[in-house]
Parts: structure tokens; C-alpha cells; sequence
DNA sequence: TATCTATACTTGTATAGACAAGTAGTAGCC
DNA sequence: GGCTACTACTTGTCTATACAAGTATAGATA
């Protein structure tokens, strides 16, 4: 029986102090967390161990660093398009273990009424529509869809939407005021069929998460046909949005 | 128009470049990745700065680290036993946004028939069941069930099972040599439905993963009632299991 | 008033060094 | 052969320092 001897890291006890302020409600969403020189003085330690802690807690969604300005409890309810495209890029990493994926098709066309309500738009207003497809490593195919109001598209849709790649268009998205994540279980659909080769008669079900905003429409979808297992991989390499 | 000027960090040119070499196939799994201190010397760096993109792709599940031996490409299918602890971890982290569970229930049962022969196990052999309430703030209610061999249960549970934490429970589980996941949309039970306080005739969605391995069956939940949506939120608070 | 500037503070990145702790192999001893 | 001690190498943590870059504000200036 094997058991570490080794003491609690100074990091991990400056995140664990942290943690049960915020917790025990002495930090509230939105107060100030006392700044990486604050900590070191606090712990005795140096800026770089308190620097640990809170870029930890950042990535952990507790904290939300601005540099320049300071450190911030977060809010239970984190930005919506910190969510939306956080979300999206940790189901496929979660889900598929995706390591690429292709755009299919990136086109305006009307969207259903379905849609374009959602969108607050009408009918006949053409949106940006993709599907990108997802290959895993053998094992199974994924694809999002996304439609996007080319009005608030992203600058680098409406200029040349053609270069981007699929990751550039998962992960730098514009800013999105507020969104809505839907789960929901649905038949796969006709495109999405032909998409993935798979026939109208094959069973299908298509487990779908659609997000909405206010300019912006975006499914992820894992195809799964009855009775069979999808088998979870792997780990999607993650990206930053600004260059 | 604001954009960023800084260059790309030298940390973030090491990632870049290993993860390079793994895509391109230079870099296979399980090879060995260089050391910090060869990384230092070879993009004239601090260790420090090879240590945080050796890190950093660490906890992208893309390497290996283990100290005193050195860094491994991962293999495309990671561990069973750590994919199948983080996965239901994030899991709950990512769709739920949960800060808190109880366990409502841990006893031995006889298991039904189809979780006894996917368990390898005969209809009338004991095994532990547990359901777990997951609160998250305000928005909905999910709930994980497991169903556990007790001749293969860790040691917590053989010795004293009342006093294990939920998050041990989650985290601090046996090691398990393969899984398999199956997601699938069923209608919510009526064991959960007493629990969760839904009425037999209240439609409710029940979008479950389950996930087999040697000696358990865990199955993850996320109750939907048609029609409603669902927020995601939050971050669950990463723990370790080494005390 | 409106604008610019200096300043103080914040986080982001990077360095050089140090010690701890874990692993694997080798050499020497019994 | 079997065991121990030593060595070399690895990652883990931590310090002290430095400069870059972003933000806010008070004060000076036009």
C-alpha cells in the first residue's frame, strides 16, 4: 500500500481557502477575489504560487481574471457566450474525442420557421448554415450544425467565410448576449442522413443539443442507431480565440 | 477594432509544436515526449515555461506525466478506468454545473436482470445500488445511479459505506480495465420519478448515459420534461482522489 | 469642458535557481 | 543470487525577480 507523504501544495491550499469563501457565501458572485500579490502576502508565498491558484480557479470557472483590473468570484450562472462556446467545443472533446473535423457546407440559404423564429428573424432572411462534420478515430461520425445571422455574423464569416477553419468557426464565435441550450432526442434528419451516408429506412436517433442566441442557432448531434454502443475516446485539443 | 498585439506566447509555440509532431505521426503514443529540460534547451526556455506546456497538455489528455519517469504520447483510447471516472465527473461538471449531491440511497439489492447480465452477475446476487441527488442551483435535478459488485467493491464500501463522501464516491473510484457507453432517452423510471417528486402521469424525459465495465454499472441522468429548457451552468469544483 | 498624461495597480509571461519526491538502473556487498 | 546504497534522471513545487501589457484614475493641460 502505496500513499503519498507528500504535504498539501501552498497552491492547492490558496485554492482551498478560496473555494470555501466562496462556497460558505464570505465571496460573492461578483466581489473581488484579493489579487495574486494580496495572496502571496496572505500565504507568505510567492506571486507565481498565488498566480497558480487563480489561473486554476479560472479554468475551473470559479474566478474570472481581466488582466489589468483584477480578479472576480464568478457567477453561478457563467456568460452565456463564454458558455455557449465553451460548451460546444467540450461536448466534442467530451463526447467524440474529436481530433478533426471538416466543414461540409457553409452557405446562406432561408432557414425553416423554425428556425428563423428562434433567431427572431423571417423566413425568407437567408442565414449562414453549416455542417461540420466530425470523424472520430474509427469509431463513429458527429456532426454539428450551425446557423448564424450573417447581419452580427463574425467578421471573418462575412469576409471570406470560405478560409476559416473548423475550429477557428467553433471556438471564435462572436460575443452572444444571452443563450438557451436545449436537449433534446430526435430522428436524424433527411441532410443529415445523406451527409453521413447513412439510408431513410436505417434506424437513427439523433441525440441533439441545440443552442440558441440572438444571432445564432448551433446543434450538436451524436447519431446513434438502436442497440448500438458508441464507445467515448480520447480528448479534443483545445484552442484560444485570439490570435 | 481592438486586436490583440502580444505575440504567441513561447509556452503556447512548445504545445503547438508537440502537438504537431503527435498529429503528423512523429510523435506516436506512448513514445517518449522530451523532457522538460530538453524542451528548455531546445526552444532556449526556462523550465518552467516547458513544465507549463508539458502541462498543459497533460490536462488535455494528449501526454502522459509521471514523475520520476518521464512524458508519453496518450493513446488515442485513453485508460478505461480514468476515462470512465472523468467522464462522469465532467459529465456532471459540463451539463449540470453541480456544486453539491447527496447520496439518497446505498444498499445491497438484487439487481434487475439486464444490469445483472451486463454485470456478469446472476439475477440473485446481492449488489450495491446507490442513487445520487445532484442540486444544482435552481434550474433542474439530476441524478446518477450505480449498481456495484460488492466482491470487487473498493474498500471504503466493503468496510464502512455510510461514511464515504459523494465526491469520493464519484472520484476515488476502483480502477476498471474497460467500459462501455451507451447513451439512450428513456422515459424516467418511476424509483426516480418518487425521488425527484415527479408525478406517474407528468411527462419527463429521461437522456441517460450508461456505462459498463467488469464490475459496475453506472448510469448518468438528466431529466427532461417535453418542451422545457434545460440551462446549462457552472462548473463542478475538480477534486483529487490522493488524499 | 474635453483631452492628454503620468501613475498605480492589475494580470500575463518568462527566467534562473532550488529543493523535494519518485523511478530505474548500476555497482558493490553479503 | 539477493539485497542495499548510490547515482542519474525525471516531474512537482516554490521562490524571487523581471518585464510586458491592459485598466482605471487623478491630475495637468489645451
Amino acid at each position: 500500500m502505496k500513499t503519498s507523504t507528500r504535504p498539501i501544495a501552498l497552491y492547492s491550499r490558496i485554492k482551498q481557502h478560496l473555494v470555501t469563501q466562496m462556497d460558505s457565501g464570505k465571496l460573492q458572485p461578483d466581489d473581488r477575489v484579493p489579487s495574486e500579490t494580496q495572496l502571496a502576502t496572505m500565504f507568505a508565498a510567492s506571486r507565481m504560487t498565488a498566480n497558480r491558484a487563480l489561473k486554476e480557479l479560472s479554468e475551473e470557472n470559479r474566478i474570472i481574471r481581466i488582466q489589468g483590473v483584477g480578479t472576480f468570484v464568478a457567477r453561478p450562472k457563467p456568460d452565456a457566450a463564454l458558455l455557449e462556446i465553451k460548451s460546444i467545443a467540450k461536448e466534442i472533446a467530451d463526447w467524440g474525442g474529436i481530433h478533426s473535423c471538416e466543414v461540409l457546407l457553409l452557405k446562406k440559404e432561408t432557414p425553416t420557421p423554425d428556425i428563423a423564429a428562434k433567431m427572431g428573424l423571417s423566413a425568407d432572411n437567408p442565414v449562414f448554415h453549416s455542417i461540420l462534420l466530425h470523424k472520430d478515430r474509427g469509431v463513429g461520425v458527429q456532426y454539428s450544425e450551425r446557423f448564424i445571422n450573417p447581419e452580427v455574423a463574425p467578421d471573418y464569416l462575412a469576409q471570406d467565410y470560405t478560409k476559416i477553419t473548423p475550429s477557428d468557426y467553433l471556438l471564435g464565435a462572436a460575443p452572444v448576449q444571452e443563450a438557451e441550450h436545449v436537449i433534446e432526442a430526435v430522428r436524424c434528419p433527411s441532410h443529415v442522413r445523406s451527409h453521413l451516408q447513412i439510408s431513410a429506412t436505417e434506424p437513427c436517433l439523433c441525440l441533439t443539443r441545440r443552442t440558441w442566441s440572438f444571432d445564432r442557432v448551433a446543434t450538436f448531434s451524436t447519431m446513434i442507431s438502436p442497440g448500438s454502443r458508441y464507445k467515448l475516446k480520447g480528448k479534443f485539443n483545445r484552442g484560444k480565440t485570439n490570435g
